[in-house]
RNA sequence: CGGGGUGUAGCUCAGUAUGGUUAGAGUACCUGGUUUGGGACCAGGGGGCCGAAGGUUCGAGUCCUUUCACCCCGACCA
């Protein structure tokens, strides 16, 4: 492509509203702009762009066997209403109605409609397990999109659904689909983490999300500093604790406590370790149709993790609770113990099975109990892990430790079992001809986000830096001054010799400065620049890599097969 | 969906408290000239229903009402 002949408007001024190195890049360079509130149109360069990841992702998808398929954007809505999820997704959904009145949604993700068309055309086990994907636009409607392609509310993911006739085959197909996914990634130039993720109220037996490391991530995962292990926050767990404090020796008492509030208060107070005092968190779970306080009781040196709170209650959202509502169900804030109370539902985190020599409220204003023995309500008290892990923690799996970091989440991969093949249906006659729901596998990988994070991970001061399979041109051909006949001489030479080996090629021909088309170059990101300039006397040119931000000196009869060799 | 903010040239923004020439700057764009290794310089030029609709006024970018859009914090997010 001549850059002169190119659309690729870039600036110099950033969208005052983007804040993400991604999406001001992306603006700056000319590869987005903004059409309406998380609506981008994708100029050339990001097309291009797209277009590797998407080849990439096809190609590890065909080694495991997956086939891509392409189901309609527009979907009925009496599918939604099938599988129950018009009213679970809510807003999100974006429906209307066509001329006959009938009621349609843009598709957020294609569960329903993936089922409705293998039901009734796959129907033996003998044609499972089946793999079918496509990538493909979507559509939520969220209620605030932000970060440029990060969170818009159209994008473009790779959704994949497999369909079993056991769970052992899906377990296999769960593995494959994380090491083609892995494959992706590594491709793609990213440094990622596979987490264990919240299964949600799904349910199912399990998924994983895979984390493009970054600090602009919205999600915060717990990993280790040994082995593998790492998990969202939403659903880590922590490994043995190493070290113990000491105990506090006291008889089982009622103690005065006056004012003593506060987790920091009472160890205080009793001049011991948090660890042995009883913190509690309450909060206000809503259900479909009614909504409870629940009393959770951890450790004082832990905090709730609401999401693990939200699944173990059952409950669709977790709300604080005010303290006029506990003292209407007589409640003590500030003095609120596990035992001798049923006031309201409790959960109590698994650490506190059997716990010994603990410090809790007495449920009586100013008062807590010293020494007390958890285990007396060990036997018919609800337990659940329901603590958030805290940076320095074990590792579950080994003897590292547990640190934070963020990342951005660009893959969800989801054992599904027969949720949807239930609710719509969707049968297969087994060995014994018996009818059976199918067993179903979701993996989703979101390739406009993939955009985002390759720059997110790969950018500095100056602008985008590509990697090799994901960049727009791997080449650009920068002619210093086209004025000067012998430099553009070299340059209409080179890119020549570069389209006929198939290199995807820039020449840079317009009639600016070299400053100008130097920053412009490095504002896009290509891989390498050739600058055929003032050198070009001596016989010279220079590569520019982007990477390195280096400039070489290549002799000009050489450069072609040094170009050959470096990409 | 709660709270806050912003809409003026393609882009980044002044101007709005206190209404009053023909609405500005930088950048980008067009012409000509100079320049040619890190977003050049000089001269000239084009470009605006001041988000939209009503209203107040002799007069509205500026005041009032309504509305729309976009952004930020939070809640939400298979």
């Amino acid at each position: 492509m001549r850059r002169s002949r190119a659309f690729i408007p870039t600036s110099k001024e950033a969208p005052s509203d983007a804040s993400l190195a991604s999406h001001i890049f992306l603006a700056r360079a000319g590869f987005i702009s903004q059409s309406a509130a998380g609506l981008y149109n994708y100029m050339p360069l990001a097309k291009r762009v797209i277009k590797k990841i998407e080849t990439i992702v096809n190609e590890e998808m065909s080694k495991v066997g997956a086939q891509e398929v392409e189901l309609s954007f527009v979907t009925p809505a009496e599918l939604w209403k099938k599988s129950g999820r018009i009213e679970k997704f809510g807003k999100e959904l974006l429906r209307f109605k066509d001329r006959k009145d009938n009621m349609f949604v843009l598709g957020p993700t294609h569960e329903e409609m993936m089922v409705e068309l293998i039901k009734n055309r796959v129907t033996s086990y003998k044609n499972l397990p089946l793999n079918l994907y496509q990538i493909k636009t979507k559509f939520r409607d969220e209620a605030r999109p932000r970060f440029g392609l990060m969170r818009g509310r159209e994008f473009i993911m790779k959704d994949g659904y497999s369909f079993h006739a056991s769970t052992e085959d899906l377990d296999r197909e769960f593995e494959e689909m994380e090491a083609a996914y892995k494959r992706i990634l590594t491709r793609l130039g990213l440094d990622y983490r596979v987490v264990e993720a919240d299964s949600g109220a799904i349910g199912g037996s399990g998924s994983k999300e895979l984390m493009v490391i970054a600090d602009s991530g919205e999600d915060t995962i717990a990993i280790c500093s040994k082995c593998e292990y790492g998990a969202n926050v939403e659903a880590a767990i922590s490994g043995e604790r190493k070290e113990v404090p000491e105990a506090p020796e006291a008889e089982f008492n009622k103690f005065s406590t006056p004012d003593v509030k506060s987790i920091e208060e009472l160890a205080a107070f009793f001049k011991i370790d948090a660890y042995y005092t009883v913190k509690c968190v309450a909060k206000k779970l809503v259900y479909e149709n009614e909504s409870e306080i629940v009393l959770f009781f951890l450790r004082g040196c832990d905090n709730l993790q609401e999401v693990k709170a939200v699944n173990a209650a059952g409950a669709l959202e977790i709300q604080d609770a005010s303290e006029e509502e506990l003292k209407a169900l007589g409640l003590v804030p500030g003095f609120i113990g596990p035992l001798d109370q049923d006031k309201a539902k409790h959960v109590i985190d698994t650490s506190l099975k059997n716990a010994k020599n603990m410090v809790c409220g007495a449920n009586e204003l100013d008062y807590h109990y010293v020494g007390a023995d958890l285990s007396v309500i060990s036997d018919v008290a609800y337990f659940a892990d329901i603590s958030e892990v805290n940076a320095g923690d074990s590792c579950p799996k080994c003897d590292g430790e547990l640190s934070f970091t963020k990342g951005i989440e660009v893959g969800h991969i989801f054992k599904l079992g027969t949720t949807y093949s239930e609710a719509l249906k969707a049968e297969y006659l087994d060995e014994n001809g018996k009818a059976q729901p199918f067993i179903m596998g979701t993996y989703g990988m979101g390739i406009s986000r993939l955009v985002a994070s390759v720059i997110e991970q790969h950018h500095d001061e100056n602008g985008c830096i590509w990697t090799k399979e994901t960049a727009p041109y791997m080449v650009n051909i920068m002619v210093s001054n086209i004025k000067d006949e012998a430099q553009m001489a070299a340059g209409e030479k080179l890119y020549k010799e570069l389209q006929e080996k198939n290199v995807e090629v820039m020449l840079d021909d317009r009639k600016e400065r070299f400053g100008f088309k130097m920053k412009d170059a490095e504002l896009i990101g290509f891989p390498y620049t050739v600058i055929i300039g003032k050198e070009l006397v001596n016989g010279n040119v220079q590569v520019y890599e982007r990477f390195t931000t280096e400039k070489t000196a290549v002799n000009a009869d050489e450069i072609l097969s040094y170009v050959m060799d470096i990409i």
